[in-house]
DNA sequence: CGTGAGTTTCTAGCATTGCTAGCGACAGGA
DNA sequence: TCCTGTCGCTAGCAATGCTAGAAACTCACG
């Protein structure tokens, strides 16, 4: 019987942390709705442990601090831009560094408060070394996909890098209302076209 | 007598609008000096007003409210970005492009958080319309005046907005530890090279 | 069927934040 | 000399992130 207990015993101990696990990411969900629906400023321990119904102190036996619980949102978060990204591939028509391109941009548009999270706040996600959430490195290698077509003899990672950065520049300088909207389309044609361009000429 | 009196008055007014001017300014220098040390967290509107030497309320006589404060240190930290660019105008040897670009990104790594109040807050400055603030429209003019001469048949404001777009990503992205420090030169050198060989290929 | 140990969750509170009401002091005109 | 209006300060409010210590619950054992 001392076997059977124990295996009682463990099985409760699966279930416990199993109930944990789910309740640790109620609490991630909680927080990026509360996020998306009202903004980050709207996110206080009090509101999301009363929208978890549980009382604060539990938010801190999951997390060391509200800081964690944005870093866990914003990690999820670059797993849903690499699932859209890679949606976004099979475009016919439009070449596949446009198609990530509007992807990118829209995800930025239609999730502020998300994107904010992942790339804007000072969220301090480890991001070019070994423990980098896979997620991220998800995200990135869609964007790689995306550029490599156009490279051409360019250094593949570092050419993403410029392509991510004027996405970013382009997407976060567009929410804080500072380029003209009225310009959206062709800005993305200049920026692609730039990109692209300028590899037909080093083939030349 | 009576017009002396009155003489008197107005320039008792105008000493105490005087005395006004200077405290304002001095809150917003303070506010920024602050920031530059210690970032935006440490800058409380109760130690921005023990550095000024005057009490909490003071502060609410000059600006609406702490929001007020960042956005008049942003306003003036367009009025030194400016400056610093139209310095860097008479570079010889590199291009104009890559002076204002190299340009740029020293002035956000260098006072990252007065960047962070102009470009990254949300500080709801008016950007696109008649009353921007002349700081704001000189920055982005010389931003212009440094596309200008590879702009081509592109539209000037438009790619100029290109141009930005991928500086403040660069900047941004780096600052949050997210692009790899050691490609700093290599990007740049992508990003300018694209930006005007594509020029080069619409002009064939 | 209790009972006690150990874990989990909550109540209550701290220090700090942005902001404001309302009092007191002081300058300038009569 | 008093009166008036402006000015700045003291003191306090509600909300925030976070935590200590009490309370309640779970579950193996007698």
């Amino acid at each position: 019987m001392s076997s059977g207990a124990r295996f009682s015993v463990v099985t409760i101990q699966n279930r416990r942390e199993r109930e944990r696990a789910e309740r640790h990411q109620l609490i991630i969900d909680a927080a990026r709705d509360l996020a998306e629906a009202e903004g980050w400023d709207a996110v206080t321990t009090r509101r999301l442990a009363e929208k978890v119904e549980y009382s604060q102190p539990v938010l801190y036996s999951h997390f060391k601090g509200k800081e964690a619980i944005v870093r866990a949102v914003a990690i999820q978060g670059c797993g849903d831009l690499a699932r859209q990204l890679r949606k976004a591939r099979p475009a016919q028509g439009k070449s596949r560094l446009r198609a990530a391109a509007e992807a990118y941009l829209e995800f930025a548009r239609e999730r502020p408060a998300l994107y904010d999270a992942m790339f804007v706040q000072e969220v301090d996600i480890p991001f070019g070394t070994d423990d980098t959430p896979a997620e991220l490195r998800d995200a990135f290698g869609e964007l790689v996909a995306a550029v490599e077509p156009v490279a051409g003899q360019r250094d593949l990672e570092t050419l993403t890098e410029v392509f991510w950065s004027t996405l970013h520049g382009i997407a976060t300088l567009t929410k804080g209302k500072r380029l003209r909207p009225s310009h959206h389309e062709a800005r993305l044609d200049l920026a692609l076209r730039a990109l692209s361009l300028a590899e037909q000429e080093e083939r030349s």
